[in-house]
DNA sequence: TATTGTTATACTCTATAACTATA
DNA sequence: TATAGTTATAGAGTATAACAATA
């Protein structure tokens, strides 16, 4: 009296959870996060410490307050972030000549020069995790996810598909009884 | 003098980061997780306490040990997420009969009509996440990561893709005076 | 008055260690 | 002695609120 996801054979064992999208979405970036985690371990705030230093690098941004909305992480986060990676010699806080609030940031030269082995590196993780795959279908999951994040990216950079689950709560009917703090 | 992740139009400004994989697997990730978040929000435990619901319901796993190592958790964390889902009347902890220091999990009447309807929502979740495709190329990306998922979890069910950047690190040239504690 | 960035504080999540009851 | 489960404690990561400087 319930649909269930409908495993793939129906032979196996243990399915379950293991059919859904949700887990896999979860394994894999599980997978990915521990191997860039190791790749990027060197360097001051992880994973987030590196797409810090690239955007300084690459992107140049305009604020402290810029990056760290498009890079969805608090801007109290950023602060600690780029102390440490400023303590490191890897990027600069220089005033912004037109808002003497802000501050530009840049990747130093030797911060350049880590981005480079840290891309090579996370290049060698993200190979490892889709070993599964051969280069073609590589290029299928990477151009199908890259179309997906773009576009969550632009609907809403950070929030997005949540105020869509408040409608679903409404449509969707409860067990009766059962129906605890919606504002939660 | 480093390859660069190489933009795929090269005209756009502010590319960087958003161009490579780790970031859209994160953005796509995130964003299904608070829809997820937001669909189970009842649900104690969130999206971890629909796992082992789910897992309770239909694997009937055969001690907390065990689902806890499938799901990847911390066996303590099991034990807080069956509390709260016991006392919510969801899920019933039973004495193993062939290991008395073992209990055996099962989803409750009520538990099994509340994942229904939890699956149900999850499915409108996952859908309003791939908006940006259309049904084949869904198909495809569920299929993809089904894949990569699997494989991930066969050769390592929690840890994996560790060891391989510990090689990573070794075969790549660091900046000369910049290699901390590799113990962290 | 609103905004950028910083600091201090509190809270949540997760992991660690110690304990019990079984095996 | 080793294992399943629980409990208590500590740590990391994150968010909240108050503040200073500037717009």
């Amino acid at each position: 009296m319930c649909p269930e996801p409908a495993p793939p054979t129906g032979a196996e064992p243990a399915w379950g959870v293991q059919a859904d999208f949700g887990w896999a979405l979860g394994v894999v970036f599980r997978s990915y996060l521990k191997a860039a985690n190791a790749a990027v371990a060197e360097l001051p705030g992880g994973p987030r410490g590196y797409q810090v230093l690239a955007a300084a690098a690459r992107d140049q941004p305009r604020s402290q307050l810029a990056l760290a909305q498009q890079l969805g992480v608090d801007r109290t986060v950023m602060t600690y972030l780029l102390d440490d990676l400023e303590k490191a010699g890897l990027v600069e806080r220089r005033p912004d000549p037109a808002d003497r609030r802000a501050r530009r940031l840049t990747a130093t030269e030797s911060g350049e020069e880590l981005l480079c082995t840290l891309d090579r590196r996370l290049r060698l993780a993200e190979e490892h995790v889709l070993g599964a795959l051969d280069e073609s279908d590589r290029e299928t999951l990477r151009g199908l996810l890259q179309r997906v994040a773009t576009q969550v990216d632009a609907l809403d950079p950070v929030a997005s598909a949540c105020d869509v689950v408040n409608d679903i709560a409404d449509e969707s009917a409860m067990p009766a009884g059962r129906r605890p703090r919606t504002g939660d």
